[in-house]
DNA sequence: GGAGTGTAGTTACAGATGAAACTACACTGG
DNA sequence: CCAGTGTAGTTTCATCTGTAACTACACTCC
């Protein structure tokens, strides 16, 4: 039951690394394009899912809590990067849109954050590591979404 | 420079990952033992430094910033795990010294973390997994530490 | 030996956060 | 059709968080 050495020195890596790069690619994508990163998921998720989403769907996602999207998208639509829609099919439902500005906000800012990943992650690993780094993590989300608990 | 979709992908794991297992680990170390990760983490830095450390240290060694060292030793001295020992070689200085309680707190949460850890973490990867894990990402952190920012 | 600069730690403040309460709408069975 | 139960989303609240100011002490160099 006890996790070996190398489970353990494993995991405080993933630890350490995930706070290191996240806090700079924060800081990259805040200085350069006034966008944090999580108005950036938003983004991202919202484009990826062809430009709209229900506020839960988003909430899964991009991981943020229910509160978070709400206040999240309330200050993007300030902004005018988000617009949102009352759902036709279901009264109590509400769409977060992707607006034209966030479109353009979203492909200036990929720049800046691809290069980032590449630059800080992609660029130290092996070809062999990364694929160890897809199926092992892979592999643990899908077991972590059903878990017991 | 921009990175291949294995290299985002394996980055978008991880960022999964990490969300995913620390909220877990949160959950069951503060439901079974009254501890959160975060006093659990400085009982931990503090038991390998041998039982105390300066803040400054204690802040590098957890990742927690200064004003939050500051906030939690204060909280954990309240429940007696730690005690505050002012450093006699720099008047400024302050030690956080594991009490005793600190010690046997640590000793009962470890077993349900380190079993954390395995179930959620160790238990889905192959060897090969867990060593790619460490050598690429202990070759990130390295770089992220000297980082130009 | 004391002015200037640097470091350790705390505090004040402003903003972020999640859990839980709350509102509004949907579905189901009688 | 309407009570009961369930789901979507927002708001409240109590707490946490980092940045920047602040206090206190240490070191250096004249």
């Amino acid at each position: 039951m006890t996790p070996t050495g190398e489970v353990i020195e494993a995991w405080r890596l993933l630890l350490e690394a995930h706070r290191r790069l996240a806090n700079q690619l924060d800081h990259e994508l805040t200085a350069e394009h006034g966008l944090g990163l999580d108005w950036y998921d938003v983004l991202f998720q919202l484009n990826q899912a062809g430009g709209r989403l229900r506020m839960h769907e988003l909430s899964e996602a991009t991981m943020f809590s229910r509160t978070d999207c709400t206040r999240l998208v309330a200050r993007m639509v300030e902004a005018g990067l988000v617009e949102r829609q009352k759902a036709a099919e279901d009264g109590r439902g509400v769409y977060a849109v992707l607006a034209p500005a966030g479109k353009s906000a979203l492909r200036e800012a990929a720049g800046t954050h691809l290069d980032g990943i590449q630059r800080l992650f992609g660029e130290h690993l092996e070809h062999r590591e990364i694929d160890a780094i897809r199926s092992g993590l892979a592999r643990i989300v899908a077991a972590a979404g059903n878990g017991p608990a």
